[in-house]
DNA sequence: AGTATACTTGACTAAATTAGTCGGGATTAT
DNA sequence: ATAATCCCGACTAATTTAGTCAAGTATACT
């Protein structure tokens, strides 16, 4: 698993859209300036997301997007799944991207095993991980802040 | 990390050159006819493999390459970041191949800190199987045979 | 009703990476 | 000598990545 630029801009855009949950929505142009990202790319960025059913826009003056379910119920491994195709470091082991390679007997395969055992350690981590507890670790890490709306990503 | 079918390659090689370890060495033909590898592509990755010092070669008519080290003491880890180079899955996590982000503050970065434990959990596994590790595994996996060379990578 | 603001859609581009191929040169056992 | 084998650098086609851009559609506000 590489994560991409593209990949990374869309993380911190749903970190973003997490830490500002609720009724309300963020505008492209506030998470573009916040985070520093090119707000043409992640218009594109976040209609992926958004055809991918992650978030939901609004349109018209007062638009922008916002989460479709809850923070907790996003893993990063969903949403790095979507984004970046397979997790694992071969096809052969991917279980949501299955791709048969040219070995002539997988269960067989001393290569795949190893591999096997390192889509297991990333999937381990990062299915364990979801949106909230990104938010909570923004926390943690900010530490206490006298202002509120002043943290960073 | 994702493995390129050139490092797919390179690693079946490597493997080959584990099971027939000793003082002779293996031809890329050889190796190209039983791993199904396009064999002047196999004579790319095996020149690289041999300046950085994974593999020594033979020239001539009794020709051939045989791994520089014993099987031992090469690590999948070394292998792929020398092929496919840094294993984290982002730039500011990988310790060998570190690159600076565009955050502000690495330190108070949530996603970093994910893709922290993605890379020791990929590194944890990579670190811990070496070519010899790997023939093991392809002994164990292949059971006991009537005729020893008639193994399959 | 009109207008400014925001999202929407699809096409377009330049640069980098990937998976090879190819020709010819250098070495060495026989 | 010569045939087998590795060595080296250049070349190519297809794919992916990181964006850009123009024109369209919906909505709040006056």
């Amino acid at each position: 698993m590489k994560l991409s630029q593209r990949g990374e801009y869309a993380l911190r855009a749903l970190l973003v859209l997490g830490m500002n949950h609720g009724p309300g929505v963020v505008r492209i142009r506030d998470i573009a300036q916040q985070q520093n990202i090119p707000r043409r790319f992640l218009e594109q960025i976040l209609n992926d997301l958004k055809s991918a059913g992650f978030v939901v826009s609004k349109r018209g003056v007062a638009g922008g997007y916002r989460l479709q379910r809850g923070p907790e119920e996003i893993s990063l491994a969903d949403i790095i799944r979507h984004l970046e195709g397979p997790l694992a470091p071969v096809g052969c082991v991917s279980v949501n991207y299955y791709q048969r390679c040219s070995c002539p007997d997988e269960g067989k395969c001393a290569i795949r095993s190893v591999m096997q055992e390192v889509r297991d350690a990333i999937v381990g981590v990062l299915e364990g991980v979801s949106v909230a507890h990104l938010c909570d670790r923004v926390r943690d890490l900010q530490g206490p802040l006298e202002n509120p709306l002043d943290y960073v990503i």
